[in-house]
DNA sequence: CGCTATTTTAAACGGGTGTTTAAAATAGTC
DNA sequence: GACTATTTTAAACACCCGTTTAAAATAGCG
């Protein structure tokens, strides 16, 4: 394999496990069996290195992503919201093909990218994945009109938190909820779990002020 | 104004801003004015000043929102997940006058915690004030008795991150209301836009399997 | 005042960080 | 096989970190 992948490798895993900015080149490379200075020469920088982790699932999953929302967009029926957030599941799992655990990995990069490094990897997502969120609030805004499109803007975020706060830790709750419920879950389970959640709290009733 | 409260007020502005892990100790002193050595002489170390940065606030904090769900709980009616989520209006925002734009910061801390130092303050919390979680669990189990335990764990969760998520970024996202909805919040209209989104998705039809 | 206890200070310690350098090794090509 | 271009390597660089030390300053008190 060549270097840059198994440096890829290597500092994906970790990046998820302990964050951007607790994650040091040192324990990258170690890891990969690189030496150090690999990481400059062949992406530049730190920075770049973390962009090349996401971008390496964010190629993957961003034409899936925009297809299966518009399908839902195109159906004959209206679709309910919980369609919508229904759309994310498959692509999402599709990760794990991609890579091992790369559904579990990549929500929780997303998790902690969006905590490090106050927000650079919120606008690098925008600036760099721009369809995908166009095609999101276009499916809600069909699924829900009535919403307002400032509404929508608060409950998708609240809704990009949810997702991406539970996920960056679900490891711990899939631990928590095996030894005190007894149920073994995987990811796809959180998933199950989380998707009527959001889909209820974008669909609640609008206050009035 | 004491050398300790010195370095707590630096510390919990700097840490909401960027992290546990992103504040150095440089930067807490020379911003509070006093010598790097302060910090290790009056807490000892690091983790102990975030302990007691955290801990400033939920001694405030704690009492009152005890009492706020144990009243809901002995209300008459049997109350909604609204009500029981609105108890936590009032205490947060009451933080304000316990110290400036106290309530936004705290939730920007909660935030970070979760995020930095994998899982500390998460234990910090439980155990040095359990009493919020067990009645805030006491409250949702009258308000929602349908739900099971392992049901209401997860969406707990979720709400936590939602909230926690929500609020670590929410000067971002009031600037861009602001910019693009012109419409001027403050963190009132942040927590009030957030309560139903969160009592809908807790309140969410219970899935079967 | 004089003495003790507390607090503040400047400096250093040991270690970790991302990045750069220049030489060594390897690969690719005529 | 010789020569260039690419890649790998070990070492060093400059800087930041949390913590410790021991001397200096201050406060409290009989």
């Amino acid at each position: 394999m060549s270097t840059k992948n198994k440096i890829l490798d290597a500092a994906d895993v970790l990046f998820a496990d302990k964050g951007f900015n607790g994650t040091s080149l040192r324990e990258i490379t170690s890891q990969a069996n690189v030496n150090l200075a690999a990481v400059n020469y062949h992406f530049g920088s730190k920075k770049e290195l973390i962009k090349a982790v996401m971008s390496r699932y964010m190629d993957e999953l961003s034409p899936q992503l925009e297809s299966a929302l518009s399908l839902v967009c195109e159906a004959e029926l209206k679709p309910s919201l919980h369609d919508v957030f229904s759309a994310f599941i498959a692509p999402l799992l599709n990760l794990n093909e991609f890579k091992y655990n790369g559904t579990s990995t990549f929500l929780q990069l997303l998790g902690r990218g969006y905590a490090d490094s106050q927000g650079f990897l919120r606008w690098f997502l925008t600036t760099q994945y721009p369809n995908v969120f166009t095609n999101f609030t276009k499916a809600v805004k069909i699924a829900y009109p009535e919403l307002s499109t400032e509404e929508m803007f608060w409950r998708l975020h609240f809704t990009m938190g949810t997702i991406v706060f539970t996920m960056s830790s679900s490891e711990a709750l899939i631990d928590i909820a095996q030894n005190d419920f007894n149920n073994k879950l995987d990811i796809a389970g959180v998933i199950e779990r989380v998707i009527p959640y959001v889909a209820a709290g974008v669909a609640a009733p609008i206050t009035n002020n």
